[in-house]
DNA sequence: TATATTTGCATAAGTACTTATATAATTTAT
DNA sequence: ATAAATTATATAAGTACTTATGCAAATATA
């Protein structure tokens, strides 16, 4: 029973991991067979030591990819077995110079024969009628360099991210979702209940817009976009803290000003506070600039206001 | 510059691992990304766990074909983000049953929509028109199990070793490979050194024959088939000991056997002596039996006599 | 020409496993 | 019923890397 099979993709890093450590045991085997005092991890950097004679450790990390403590510790390990010998450069003192051994070179002679079986043996190992495995895995290392995994399933996650018109069946998700952040920054005053509780009549009816950012079927996010007497006024954006790091706030923003260009304003406003540097930042980020708060503003909370020429 | 790539097939398991690395770095970054507190490596237990609801280490260990230990490591990290509770099974104390905690339920539920992502994400990462790099890593795991690579290694290494007639060229070989073995495990007698150097007068001359085992273009082992009263002596067997493993006495052996079998020969016969175990249990394996050895025996060393009929 | 930065390598510690071994509970054999 | 073997899990140490950091030599900058 191997459940790793189920799991398809998901566990395609561990699937693979348990292959390559697999088939890397069975070359050990080989090589302990032979009685070689030799291994698999060894290989790429004994080979490329013996094929460019001198070498030095720098280059060795940057030839294989690896970083160059491990290059270190396999030069360490080379030389215990006295398979290599260190010469430091004459121009730079810094630098040592990696070259086969005596000993070193018999065993590549030695070995030599034996790489080329175990080659055409995996290679047989490896190959389906139509490509062979190694062609798979340089094609989807390629992949990643072209657009690495990371930013292809941000990306997605992003684009799952519906942002959606109000309907009354999330009144309960916009008043939760501000008092969330109003609990979480500040202190609920009496006028934010009131408003929250009441969006239809306090926001709709007066020409106002509701928006919510929806993923995998929950509401995540909010925002509004209020009828003032000077102009629109963006407001009780909200986003779940359970879904930090999706950019929502980013998104219910880019739908609100949109929404304001089609609608053919001339700028929108908000109000906030300096503490909340994430979103001044994000304000600024999309063109936002500050402007003299008003003395009576309605809240407490508002020590600055930002407009948005559209 | 990569010159792993050039390595092809001999640095498989390096790149798989490589690549794999890579990928699950990449989700990892992703996970961080959305500020939750998961790491790749845990998905197969834990989605373990969450699909059986309540299991124990070994059965995780059996299913997910890792070792127990690293079961039971795995969920002291699963513990330590209290995302599964523990509770001993009733019928058996040294038991213990896994399942998820509220709050391992809970991220599961967070987790599930951007599992099914990365899925999807993962599944057109590893595409090729013609087959999933999945399916192909699936395939060559089936090679593993029909015929594990060490064997496949194996045996064509043995395979490659050629049994080849004998030539004035390889005298040298015939000398140096016995003296050797004389050197090694007794002394060289003064009529040692009279026959190995002469084979062609003391053997060939007298309708005795002498094989040689190849490997890679090099003389590796030898024996020789010597006319004698009785019948004849399967004698100066000598493997060189660089190539031990390899099986090539083995195979000098059935050489002979076969080659005596054409000859229409009754049987053959050899002597040896007790201390050599790994030589007599081959003589053993392919047929001889001890008879009593007659006294006055041509080599001091000589103090079991064997005999194989044909 | 002194100082700051960069480079080449080493060392230390961490990670995700492994193998080897220990311990207690259970099952099997005598 | 007791001893021996087996099973379920834990612990320790090893491996093949990684990241983080340190140090000395070389190079760039003031």
């Amino acid at each position: 029973m191997d459940k790793l099979l189920e799991f398809r993709e998901l566990a395609f890093g561990s699937r693979m991991k348990r292959l390559s450590e697999t088939l890397m045991r069975d070359v050990k085997q080989v090589y302990k067979s032979l009685y070689l005092d030799f291994d698999p991890t060894l290989f790429p950097v004994f080979k490329t030591i013996s094929d460019e004679k001198s070498i030095s450790t720098g280059e060795i990390s940057e030839y294989l990819q690896i970083t160059q403590p491990a290059v270190t510790q396999f030069i360490n390990s080379l030389m215990k077995r006295e398979l290599v010998i260190i010469t430091p450069d004459i121009n730079d003192k810094r630098k040592k110079n990696i070259s086969l051994s005596e000993k070193g070179s018999a065993l590549v002679l030695k070995l030599d024969p034996i790489w080329k079986i175990m080659e055409e043996e995996l290679t047989a190992f490896i190959k389906r009628p139509d490509t062979s495995l190694m062609n798979h895995i340089r094609l989807t290392e390629q992949n990643q360099r072209d657009k690495p995994l990371y930013q292809r399933i941000m990306q997605r996650i992003r684009n799952s991210i519906e942002i959606i018109d109000y309907d009354s069946e999330y009144a309960k998700d916009f008043l939760e979702l501000n008092l969330e952040w109003l609990e979480t920054y500040f202190y609920v005053e009496p006028h934010d209940t009131e408003v929250l509780e009441n969006p239809q009549s306090y926001i709709l009816d007066n020409k106002g817009y509701i928006f919510f950012a929806r993923f995998n079927n929950e509401i995540v996010g909010t925002v509004a976009l209020i009828n003032e007497d000077e102009c629109y006024e963006l407001s009780k954006m909200a986003v779940s803290p359970k879904y930090r790091g999706m950019k929502i706030g980013q998104q219910l923003m880019d739908k609100c000003i949109e929404f304001s260009k089609q609608q053919g304003w001339e700028k929108i406003m908000l109000y906030s506070n300096r503490s909340l540097t994430p979103a001044i930042n994000l304000y600024r980020k999309v063109g936002f600039y500050e402007v003299p708060v008003e003395n009576e503003a309605l809240y407490e909370r508002a020590d600055i206001k930002m407009i948005l020429e559209l």
